[in-house]
DNA sequence: ATGCCTTATTTCATAAGA
């Protein structure tokens, strides 16, 4: 079975892109993140000709994430249970059973700066994700939560340690909030990087810092025993994320033998 | 070469992203 995650930063924007990745790596289920379209305006009929089935969950402009499957598409669960919201609840989680695995496609707010609302709304929502977590693993002992966790999980994370030093995504709190949640009793699955030395999952669209390798690693793969145990490969697609009308997020690919 | 920001919208400017 291969799984993966992609923040692609518009599904309807990078719909061609969308197709021909899923044409050319075939995962058997994918979580998308940051699809800003509503569920009516999803391009369910165009992954569907590719065989895929859709649950999707989403807000419009911002936000907004799906789970594609192949391989089945059961207890859905959209919206995080129990999650604050900004003020409102945003589309920012959604949950299914594909095959013999629960997969949870998860859009961890940004927090902006340190200090800031959002900052706080960051953290707790991350706290309750721990807590939707942890009581979902009582359901399903294969599970991945997957997704744009914006968090750099440590230093070496981060192209520059020092260049974000007094920035969001690698204060002290939100590494506590992000290994609170793995501490839940999961497995930070480290894909391989196809090219440099560090699994960067990101690079800013500006300054050409995907071609200096100015990236970071924000999309993780947190996975039960039971799943990291099958896992025979793990890679981050850089090839995704060159070229003409890129997401600045790259694909994380997971192979499992189940 | 991989190439110097992009997205949707209350659109010709703005907020947000990380």
């Amino acid at each position: 079975m291969r799984i993966a995650t992609w923040n692609v930063n518009s599904v309807v924007a990078r719909l061609p892109r969308l197709l021909e990745w899923l044409r050319d790596t075939a995962p058997d289920a994918v979580c998308l993140q940051e699809t800003k379209i509503a569920d009516a305006g999803f391009p369910s009929a165009e992954v569907g000709e590719l065989g895929y089935q859709v649950a999707q969950h989403g807000d419009g402009r911002w936000n907004g994430v799906a789970i594609l499957s192949k391989v089945g598409l059961a207890d859905v669960v959209r919206g995080l249970p129990g999650g604050p919201g900004f003020p409102d609840p945003e589309a920012r989680s959604v949950a299914a059973t594909c095959g013999d695995v629960r997969l949870w496609s998860v859009y961890v707010p940004n927090g902006r700066e340190p200090g800031h609302d959002h900052y706080h709304y960051k953290l707790a929502w991350l706290a309750a994700l721990r807590d939707a977590v942890a009581a979902d693993l009582g359901t399903a002992e294969r599970l991945a939560v997957m997704g744009d966790f914006n968090v750099a999980p440590t230093d070496a994370d981060v192209w520059d340690p020092a260049v974000f030093a007094a920035s969001t995504h690698v204060t002290p709190p939100e590494r506590a909030a992000l290994e609170a949640l793995r501490a839940t009793g999961l497995v930070d699955v480290l894909p391989r990087p196809l090219k440099y030395d560090h699994p960067f999952t990101y690079w800013d669209y500006r300054a050409g810092n995907f071609h200096k390798n100015l990236g970071m690693r924000i999309d993780l793969v947190y996975a039960t025993p039971a799943l990291a145990d099958a896992v025979t490969d793990a890679y981050v697609d850089r090839e995704a994320r060159k070229g003409k009308g890129p997401s600045d997020h790259a694909p994380v690919v997971v192979d499992l033998a189940l």
